[in-house]
DNA sequence: CTTATCTACAACCATATGGTTGTACGTGCC
DNA sequence: GGCACGTACAACCATATGGTTGTAGATAAG
């Protein structure tokens, strides 16, 4: 998942789709490079779960799946946690002397 | 930065450093590859800023950088932040009709 | 001084990643 | 039916990534 988000591309690819569906061929107009790049890079998206697609007729319209963007924010905030409990045990140890 | 982030390997790496300084050998006792292999990730997460390096005598003790890893989190609560927006101007069109 | 430990770094290898082009298939339009 | 469009997928290529081993330098220990 956090590879998924590694590449700049697809993470504005992400900021499109939050903002509303859009076709693959429409994220491709955006791009210097080729359609299928800009498929793989919905694929690795989609296979991340951050994304997800939706057939209407010959398109297929991806959007953001945002729940799965807050769990890796919440997976950080994890981090951050662990962070802030090492403190306070650092705190609990020197109150005590 | 996420590249950083994308390895289990470094995440763990990261776990552990934001408890408390730990060396490179130190880490590198825990995982079933060999120093070497520790030594590049370390590197990598040395690079994206998320860790830094302190020399004491022979040994080289990596910190967490816990404002780094706040810099990622923010940066997915901006892409949360976009999706409430998106909402909230939904809200804004529907409530002019 | 000698030896062991910790680190750095280069060379090498297999596989993953990010891109390309080409082909094929379903769908909308005339 | 015939054609353009949107998509899917395979084959291919260059480079990045993640691992290995080996060598060498700096420091601690005996």
């Amino acid at each position: 998942m956090f590879r998924a988000l590694a590449h700049g591309i697809r993470r504005d690819i992400l900021r499109r789709t939050l903002l509303g569906p859009v076709s693959v061929s429409g994220l491709a107009l955006t791009y210097a490079m080729s359609f299928a790049a800009v498929q793989k890079h919905v694929a690795v998206l989609e296979d991340s779960g951050l994304v997800q697609k939706q057939a209407v007729g010959r398109e297929r319209f991806v959007r953001a799946v945002p729940e799965e963007i807050a769990r890796a924010r919440v997976c950080l905030e994890a981090l951050e946690a662990l962070w802030r409990h090492r403190l306070t045990a650092l705190d609990a140890v020197l109150s005590q002397e």
